[in-house]
DNA sequence: CGCCTCATTGAGGGATCTCAAGTTGTGTGG
DNA sequence: CCACACAACTTGAGATCCCTCAATGAGGCG
């Protein structure tokens, strides 16, 4: 197993901070829990960071990271923004390779790992069918969030794109003051939303002119009109209609 | 268990035809794979007919299907192309509903399917972790395929995303020669492409007169120059790079 | 302050959308 | 076989949107 003087495997009781917010996507049996959380080490990414190197198998406990496909330019494209609850690396065993096969994970907040062990976490699988179908769950909510993102980019429009995109960030991660913090800059933002930063610039304040937002800062925004968003981002009526 | 005169159910060998095509993603010891066999139904699907209700859990032996979602308007955006292999419905026990899990189901060529028994089927993946093994890693797959066309749909020109899909649909279905079978309409791809009809034409006319292509007939094209079609599609190099 | 990065704004040209008309191919009925 | 209707694709023209290049603020940091 991994070294026991990780940065925080010294913690007196490295548990402790696991067991406070370990999500019910874990629920397990009091025994094979409280094994688990004995063997798993806490880890805090700040804010921006990537996942360090050697991550084996994690529950991400709070905070939210972002998913990047790499691409050929050596920027990433967005493809993902799990939140708390969600597991990662254990399908390494079932044929692919690292924990994060291959993707790169960056901390969009400052996030709170707990890091498990693989073996034990291999053996609660084979004997927790319960368990495994919840994480089975998981990665079929991944694809269809996925879903969600293409037809967000098959709108036309580079401001109908942005509304969808500031629906699907807001739908989790917003507080009841409507005020929305946007995790990336604008190049980066543009280049997920198949436009460019000038554009995306204009689309900001074009939906600040029509009274859909507020902009605090160019990181953060107000939403007024969700009702507004929806609109734009959702439904493009057109031709027809007809069978494939 | 369903009835038995199923329209292909009272073939003399139910399995035989199942036997002949049945996909490694399927492979089992032989007494659980003749029970299965025994157990499935043979259907066949005509090129651009829907899934018909009822089917539970299913694996495509032979064909290509265009997995949709519905939306708004009635009609729906092309999510994945599953092609022979796939394994359909299995995932409804693990907390979905049906057998498409909400989506729509299209045959895009003519298809064969074998149609399983659940009961049967399920009882194999709790005695197989194999199976359940390589079925998670097909939903892995398909999840990574919408992740592709996530970074197709993010190129901000239209003649680029067509030559993605074009390099998307040719990668598992392209004949010897080059030429590639386009099963949609223009007006439906044109919305999976974030785009308008008209501006789709133009799009594959240019890719012609660029030499990239050649246009047979409004749905078959031949590929003269993939090495074109990727680069177009691929890397398209902004601003200076950063993290996030 | 100088320097840097990022966001914004402006201007011009290119790409795309929209509406409209023309073309092609197919099936139907005489 | 031909006339016709119909659906899908293509083409054209003007308005709109977006990309590109360039310049200007705004904020952080030595």
């Amino acid at each position: 197993m991994a070294d026991r003087d990780h940065p925080l495997g010294a913690m007196a009781h490295p548990g402790a901070g696991v067991l406070r917010h370990m999500p019910e996507c874990l629920a397990l049996p009091a025994s094979k829990r409280a094994a688990l959380i004995d063997s798993s080490r806490l880890m805090q990414i700040a804010a921006g960071a990537p996942l360090p190197d050697g991550v084996d198998v994690a529950c991400l406990l709070s905070g939210r990271l972002a998913v990047l496909k790499p691409m050929p330019d050596g920027r990433g494209h967005i493809v993902g923004l799990p939140g708390a609850g969600a597991v990662l690396g254990w399908t390494a065993g079932a044929g692919n390779g690292a924990a994060t096969n291959g993707y790169d994970i960056t901390a969009l907040e400052p996030c709170e790992l707990a890091l498990l062990d693989r073996g034990l976490f291999c053996d609660l699988l084979q004997t927790l069918p319960d368990l495994e179908q919840r994480l089975i769950a998981q990665v079929l909510d991944e694809a269809e969030a996925a879903r969600d993102w293409l037809r967000l980019l098959a709108q036309p429009k580079v401001t109908d794109r942005l509304a969808g995109f500031l629906m699907m960030l807001g739908r989790e991660l917003m507080p009841g003051d409507g005020v929305l913090h946007i995790p990336f800059r604008r190049a980066d933002l543009a280049s997920y939303l198949g436009t460019r930063k000038e554009t995306l610039s204009r689309a900001f304040h074009q939906l600040e002119a029509e009274g859909a937002i507020r902009i605090l800062d160019p990181a953060a925004v107000q939403i007024l009109q969700p009702a507004l968003l929806e609109d734009m981002a959702g439904l493009d009526a057109e031709d027809p209609p007809a069978p494939i």
